[in-house]
Parts: C-alpha cells; structure tokens; sequence
DNA sequence: ACTATATACTTGGAAGTCCTACAGTTGGTC
DNA sequence: GACCAACTGTAGGACTTCCAAGTATATAGT
C-alpha cells in the first residue's frame, strides 16, 4: 500500500480469468472486484473526513437518515429498512449514539414493541457540521466526473432493483 | 429488508440533498452510497456461494491469488499489496486458512523477517471448486450487461488510478 | 563497523457487518 | 375471547477491517 503498483492488480486479475479460459466471467469478476476496492477507498475517505466529528460513516448514516425526516424521529426499522442494514446494526450504531448524546430512545406512542430513535438538538448540530465537511471534502470531489456519477448511478439503480431492493 | 422498498432510498437521499440546496454533493452523495450498497449486496451473494465451501471471500481471495501466482506461493507482504487490504487482515485470513490446512507458512528463504504463504493441494482443490461456483453462480450472472460492465471497469479503473492505488 | 531508520509480521483492541436465538407485543383467525 | 404466527428490538458470537504498538530483521549512512 505505500508505494502505488506498477499495474493495476484488477486488470491483472481479469487477465488472468482469461487466461484460464474464463472468458465469461473475466470482465464481470474484474468488475465486481472493483467495486469492492472502490467501497473500500471512498469508505476510508469519509471515516477520515468524520474523524474530527468522533463519528464513523455507519453513524453518520443514522443521524444524517433522522435529520432528514419530519419531525427528526423514526422508528428503529424504518431506519433499518431506508439504510438497508440489519437490524442489529442500527442498535449497534444507536447505542453509541445515546452514549453520545446524539439520539435518543424514545417509547413508541402505539406499538411498545417498538422504538422512536430521536435526534436530540447536539445531535442536529453534529450532522449539520458533518454533512457540510462530508459535501465539501468527499462528495464535491469523488474524483468521478459528472459523467462518470450519471452513469453509476443509472448503472447501480438498475442492479440495485433487478437485486430486489425497491420496487419499480 | 424483508419487503422491497417502493421508492428507492438512494434517489430519495439524492432529492433530499437538492431539497437542502447542496446540488453540487447530491448526485455524487448517491454514486457514493450505491457503490457502499451494491458492494454489500455483492459480498452477501459471494458469502453464501462460498458457505458450503467453508470459505469467507476474504479467505477466497487470499487463496485464488496463490491459486494464479507461478509457484503457487508468495510472501505475504506481496499479497497484501496485491490484494490492496492492511497487512494484518491478510494475517487474519492466513491463520484461518492455515488452520483448515488450505495454507501453509514457510519461512523465506532471504529474508527471515518475512513469510511465505504456500497453497497446500487441498487448498488448490478448494480454490478450484470455489472458483468454478463463483463464475457460475456470480461472475456469469452478476445481474450487469456486458455494456454495464465495460463502464464499471473503465470508471473505476480511472478512480482507483487517480486515488493512488496504481500507477499509469 | 555501528547506529539509525525502515520493513515484515504479529498481537490486542475498536468498530462494523451479519446470523441465531430470545422476550415481549401485536393482530388475525377460529 | 383464546391462540398462534409475525414482528420489534436486543444479547451473544463469528468474522472482517483497521489502527497502534511491539519484536525481529534488514539496510543505509557515517
């Protein structure tokens, strides 16, 4: 990692699937593969950027999610269900959250099995401050250019539904 | 997670990003968080084509490297670049699949701080197998067009040139 | 030749993800 | 009205990733 490779190691690998006469499946695991690495780079960029804020992207997500919302409240699996993540891992995130000071558990008003998360007045400043630093430092400078985001977008909302995670 | 969602959330955080008036990060802040969920939805399909093998795609990737590499043996350092993920992750991997006999460590013939990994025949059997279920059931049918395809591996290609992980 | 810096790997810990299993609630069905 | 299936959130566990620190070895500079 410190000193870039001379060859890209993911046209490496397609090379050799081909090599090995998979011809079919050379391009798309190159792809995938690809995918995976590119996660992994802009995930680290943006733990980077939210480091000063003490929160971690999968946190961010949560309160970023609330702030959003009517009311800046809503129930545990709806937030599960918007962020596409098992529900534990909201609870996860929820927890240090609370211990924050960012969220708040509340009782939900007709159903007691379930619980209002609630983004207390700290926790609105905090994702206010991030959300600017993530704009300005991650999202206004990809490295993509606006090309390159339309057309992941259009590619990744169509795989994204064929995929089974929204409907039309 | 159970019941698709009727709106995709991605585009939701996109129009939500234009409502706030930040219309330079909105359609990057989507790119963004698809390529974060279609790499999760692509990691769940390769663990559960993975599962009978007893393998992680962590693990799978560590032993298709070696699998490919003349020799079939490698020293670690060289994987971690390689493979691009922090030294200690490719430890991880390497004492799992040492424990399952797929690996062996070997001491490096010049240089005794180093280690050299060596697939063992039952982990050539294994990468083998894992291999032909992977392009079967994901490579050959990752749900992209060969089109789609082509454009993945051109934009990230440049992203990841650009982030520094590969020279020219 | 000797010291100082750099490299290779491991250990221990923090954080995220998922899964399984469980307790408490809800709600439709007989 | 009682009962069972479905749902909500959480605890515990497995796994991955990274970071920080430590040990051992290699290499460069004086």
């Amino acid at each position: 990692m410190p000193v870039p490779l001379t060859k890209d190691p993911i046209a490496e690998i397609q090379r050799n699937w081909e090599r090995q006469g998979w011809q079919q499946a050379a391009a798309p695991a190159a792809a995938v593969t690809a995918i995976m690495r590119t996660q992994q780079i802009l995930l680290a960029r943006a733990q980077e950027i939210l480091k000063p804020f003490k929160l971690t992207f999968a946190r961010y997500e949560v309160i970023s999610l609330l702030s959003l919302s009517r009311e800046r409240r809503m129930p545990m699996n709806k937030a599960s269900a918007l962020l596409q993540v098992h529900p534990t891992s909201i609870t996860n995130a929820v927890d240090r959250l609370e211990a924050a000071g960012l969220v708040e558990r509340q009782p939900h008003a007709t159903d007691r099995r379930a619980m209002l998360l609630v983004l207390t007045p700290r926790g609105k400043q905090m994702v206010d401050r991030a959300t600017a630093a993530l704009n300005e430092q991650l999202f206004e400078q990809t490295g993509f250019t606006a090309e390159e985001v339309a057309e992941l977008n259009r590619i990744l909302a169509n795989f994204r539904q064929r995929a089974g995670d929204f409907k039309a």
